[in-house]
DNA sequence: AATACATGTGAAATGGGTTTCACATGTCTC
DNA sequence: GAGACATGTGAAACCCATTTCACATGTATT
């Protein structure tokens, strides 16, 4: 971990992670349920779900049995920050200059 | 490569194209001098360069025998984009969220 | 307190990205 | 055009993150 922004640019880079984050935007979930729309092992989101949460970008509490995971709300890709958020970031990126990246599946998420 | 977002992303989360990226941030520079300043092999970091380079962050030109790296000026990491740039975006995370994350070792970068 | 339910954790196994190495390509000078 | 210089490329070797698996922890119910 060499330099400060390290952990969260590896964190987001993971398609797991990514993919758990922006159910979170919706909406604040439980691991059970997250794993289930997600099509995953808990175990595997478990370990996915503690990296947003080292990051900062994850918050949790305990209702009853189940533990909710939200986004932080102070964290910046959160929707009260869209206008500067990193997805409006790589949305205005990605659509200006990767339209034609063969890389790239557009479509896809 | 199953999202959009996902090549930028990891491509960013590199330590050494994370790096090289902060140099061309300042100016232009060859890859000789990028090698130099950087401390790493050529090869290494030509591989890492042509990431840069597909995700359209960085752009190049010749100049005699050298090739000359940029930041594309229509990316989001550019000067001329600071205000709502990622690198603005990771620092207002980090500063307020990460401040006594162990995993993070600020004076680092 | 025993059982079931929900989630976390550690380490081994696995998988995929990074580094290295040898060579290819392109440019300039003599 | 031959040699030197600057960089790119592909594949093997290497390394580290991810996944899996077995088990630990914590909560609610009866």
């Amino acid at each position: 971990m060499a330099n400060p922004y390290h952990l969260c640019l590896e964190t987001l880079s993971n398609e797991l992670r990514f993919r758990a984050l922006e159910l979170l935007k919706q909406r604040p979930m439980s691991v059970s349920e997250l794993a289930q729309v997600l099509g995953v092992e808990r175990s595997r989101l478990s370990h996915a779900l503690s990296m947003l949460k080292l990051c900062k970008i994850a918050d949790t509490h305990r209702r009853g049995k189940e533990i909710i995971y939200r986004i932080n709300p102070d964290a910046w890709p959160s929707r009260q920050h869209t206008s500067e958020s990193l997805h409006a970031l790589l949305d205005q990126h990605i659509n200006s200059q990767c339209g034609s990246c063969a890389k790239l599946k557009p479509g896809v998420a």
